[in-house]
DNA sequence: AATGATTTATTTATCAATCAATAAATAAGA
DNA sequence: TCTTATTTATTGATTGATAAATAAATCATT
């Protein structure tokens, strides 16, 4: 039988797609338990409750993107674009992710919203600082529109409207 | 008593600012009932079911800032910046109008989606449209680039994080 | 103008469904 | 046997929605 840390990585892995898929709202324990092979209430034994679920969901996604950046190292004239390339391949193996994570704002739970706006701070902060410390102008400014395009992105893609992409990420 | 007409008139305006601050799923009809004065079935007699409301209060909001953008007629030189401007005014007269409608690419209704990406759409051809006959080039790249900008603005000032919109708005 | 009939506006009461969460019971392994 | 892992059964709370009842307004007729 899976020990106790391994069902709790598996529920966290199925919930993110469930999340992704459905929102926060219409996302039910019951539907990430089936997914993850679970009885519903067995989800409550690794998480408070549902908001602890997603919080945990989110540092997972969250976690994919920071580090996505954090380990890339290129010349100050090529750096954004490859920053570019990396999202845009991110966003390829990891959609849904990157989607719940573009949308998480819009949700009105308070403990989520708070969480939601460390992790942005989080991304913002280390954007700016590895701008800054390649020498780009305007870093934070800079860093600022790279999360702008990411949501521009994701709008598109959810809406289903490629026009908004086109041409974008040409440049900074 | 108020004639049916304005009663609509009332739910509509009241709901708008509900579903503004509590979003889609945890804005209930009853409050809207109770905000507009009126008991909660008898919202029922005016919308099929909570999505048609919803999708009357999308449209009111995004008229506003369809209207907005419509009526402005400056010099090429001049249109993008005079927009911008008109965009912020309008967040602040109308904030909740303008955070909801940037947020709802975030509810994964179907029907809603369907219909906010009419909206969507129809918002950027327009601003394409309006840049295009001004002569600005990649027309549409700059429409993209400005709901953008109105996306990070949201996230800025729903999560509370001033950072990202330090500096925007200065150039297109 | 007063009265009664008829339609329109609005409420009270309630249903059926869904969901997160708890508690108690059981199975498995050490 | 004792602990850990997991399930079954259940609950309490919401919520969107419906139906039936009431009140208010409109209108026709005397």
């Amino acid at each position: 039988m899976a020990a106790r840390e391994d069902k709790k990585e598996i529920i966290i892995e199925k919930a993110v797609s469930v999340f992704a898929q459905r929102g926060y709202y219409k996302a039910t324990t019951a539907m990430v338990a089936k997914e993850a092979g679970v009885t519903q209430p067995y989800v409550f034994h690794f998480f408070a409750n549902k908001e602890e679920l997603f919080k945990a969901v989110m540092d997972r996604a969250f976690g994919r993107i920071y580090d996505t950046f954090a380990k890339i190292d290129a010349p100050a004239d090529q750096l954004i674009e490859t920053m570019g390339h990396a999202f845009e391949e991110v966003i390829q193996t990891h959609r849904d992710e990157v989607l719940m994570v573009m949308q998480a704002h819009a949700i009105s739970e308070e403990g989520i919203r708070e969480h939601v706006r460390k992790l942005f701070k989080t991304i913002f902060d280390s954007l700016s600082l590895k701008f800054e410390r390649a020498g780009i102008p305007e870093a934070e400014k800079t860093a600022a529109h790279f999360i702008g395009t990411g949501l521009l992105i994701t709008v598109a893609e959810v809406l289903d409207l490629p026009q908004l992409t086109k041409g974008v990420g040409d440049d900074g």
